[in-house]
DNA sequence: GGAAAATTTGGACACTCGTTCAAATCGTTC
DNA sequence: GAACGATTTGAACGAGTGTCCAAATTTTCC
C-alpha cells in the first residue's frame, strides 16, 4: 500500500475507487488475450485507450493492477451458482442446472478462466499478488462446498467428502475441459457438464 | 528444424545430442526455479557455467530448449508408475502403493511439477512448445489409464470411468495438493495418498 | 474568476530479453 | 604440424519491460 491507496482517501472514496474498477476491468481483458508474463502495460494501456502513465496513477504496479483486476472479476464469479442453490428443489434439479451452468461459464469465458490459472499458477513462483489468489482460491472452494453440501441436504444425507477434496476434484475436471477446449475439441463443454453432474450426485 | 537438427546429423549424431540432452536437464533445473517467463537464457547459462551463445548452437532458441528438457523430464516421468502396475498382485496393493508413490513425486519434485503445471499453462498462450505439451499430457494420460485399467482387472471389473475423465481427476487432486504443499501445507502430501487411493478403488 | 487540487499526458530512464555473429579455441585427421 | 571442421566465447543489437516524473490539462472549491 502506497500512494495509490493515500489517494484514494483523500479525494472521496467513490471517483477514484470507481475509475480504479473501471481500469481493472479494462485491463484484464488486455491480459486475457495473451496472458500475464505476455502483456505489457503498454498492452493494457493500449487496449483501453488510455496512457501508460495512468496506470500507475491509480495503481502501485502491474502486480496491484492484475491482482485488483482479477479479484473484482472471480469474486463475481464466485457467486455465479448462488441462484441455482437457494432455488432446486431437488438434488437432481440442483445437479442439473449446476452442470448447465458450468458448461456454459467454460464456453462464454473461457478466456477468462485461462487467465485465472495463468495467475495462479504465477503465484506459485512470485509474491506479488499471491494473497489474492490465495483469497479467491477460498472463495472458490466455499462455492463448491455450498453446491455439494446443498444438494446432500435436498438428497437427505450427509457429503462424502470434505471442502478441499471437492474443490480438487471440480476444479480438476473444469481445468481438464477448459484445456481441451482451448485446443479446439468443442465437445468438452458436454463432457464438463455429464461429468459434473456424475461427480455431485456421486460424492456429496 | 533449422540449423541446430542439420548440424545434429552432420556430426555423429551422438555427441551432440548427448550434449543436448545434458543442457537441456540442466537448463530445467533452472526454470524450474523461478518460472518460465521469470528466467532468461542468462540465468540458464550462468547456472549450466556456461556460455550464452552455447544455448543458441545447441538449440533453435528458447522454446526448443525448453521443449526437449521438458520432454526428456516427463516423458521419464510417466514411466514412474509402471514397476507398480506390472507387479502389484491384488487391487488394494496397486491402490496403496500408487498413493504412496505420488505422494512421493509430491514431496521430492515439487519444483518440477509446479514448472510442468506453469508450461502447460503457456502453452495455451503460446503455440512455441505445444505440440510438445499434448503429446506429454497424453503419456501422463495414459499412464493414469493403465493404473486404472489394471486395478479394475485385479479387481474383476471394469473402469467406471474413461482414460480423459480418470486423467482429470488425478491430475485435480494433485494439482490442489501441489498448490496446497508450495504454500506451506505439509499435511497435503498424507491427503494426497489417501485422495489417490479412495479416487482409485472408488471410480476403477 | 482565480487558486488549489486532482487528473492525464508523453517521454525518459535503467534494465532485461532473445537473438545474432565474428572471432577464438578445441579436437580430429591427414 | 598443418589444415579443417566442430565447438565455445563474449560482445553487440534491437526491441521490449516496469517505473518514474515534470509538465499540461481538467476539475473542484472558495
Amino acid at each position: 500500500m502506497g500512494d495509490v491507496s493515500a489517494r484514494a482517501e483523500r479525494s472521496g472514496v467513490d471517483k477514484f475507487s470507481v475509475r480504479r474498477r473501471e481500469l481493472a476491468a479494462a485491463a484484464l481483458t488486455a491480459v486475457a488475450e495473451r496472458g500475464f508474463a505476455n502483456t505489457g502495460l503498454r498492452d493494457v494501456a493500449a487496449h483501453t485507450e488510455l496512457s501508460l502513465g495512468l496506470l500507475h496513477y491509480y495503481f502501485d504496479g502491474k502486480d496491484d493492477l492484475i491482482g485488483q483486476a482479477i479479484w473484482q472479476y472471480k469474486s463475481e464469479c464466485a457467486r455465479r451458482y448462488d441462484p441455482i442453490v437457494e432455488t432446486s428443489k431437488t438434488g437432481a434439479e440442483l445437479a442439473e442446472r449446476f452442470g448447465v451452468e458450468i458448461a456454459a461459464t467454460l464456453r462464454d469465458e473461457a478466456d477468462m478462466h485461462r487467465l485465472w490459472y495463468d495467475l495462479r499458477n504465477q503465484s506459485l513462483f512470485d509474491t506479488g499478488f499471491r494473497d489474492t489468489i490465495i483469497a479467491i482460491d477460498e472463495l472458490l472452494r466455499d462455492m463448491v462446498w455450498a453446491v455439494v453440501v446443498r444438494h446432500a441436504e435436498l438428497e437427505g444425507h450427509e457429503p462424502s467428502v470434505d471442502a478441499a477434496s471437492a474443490y480438487a476434484l471440480f476444479d480438476g475436471i473444469f481445468l481438464n475441459a477448459l484445456i481441451a477446449y482451448l485446443r479446439g475439441d468443442i465437445d468438452s463443454l458436454e463432457r464438463l457438464r455429464k461429468a459434473s453432474i456424475r461427480l455431485l450426485t456421486g460424492s456429496a
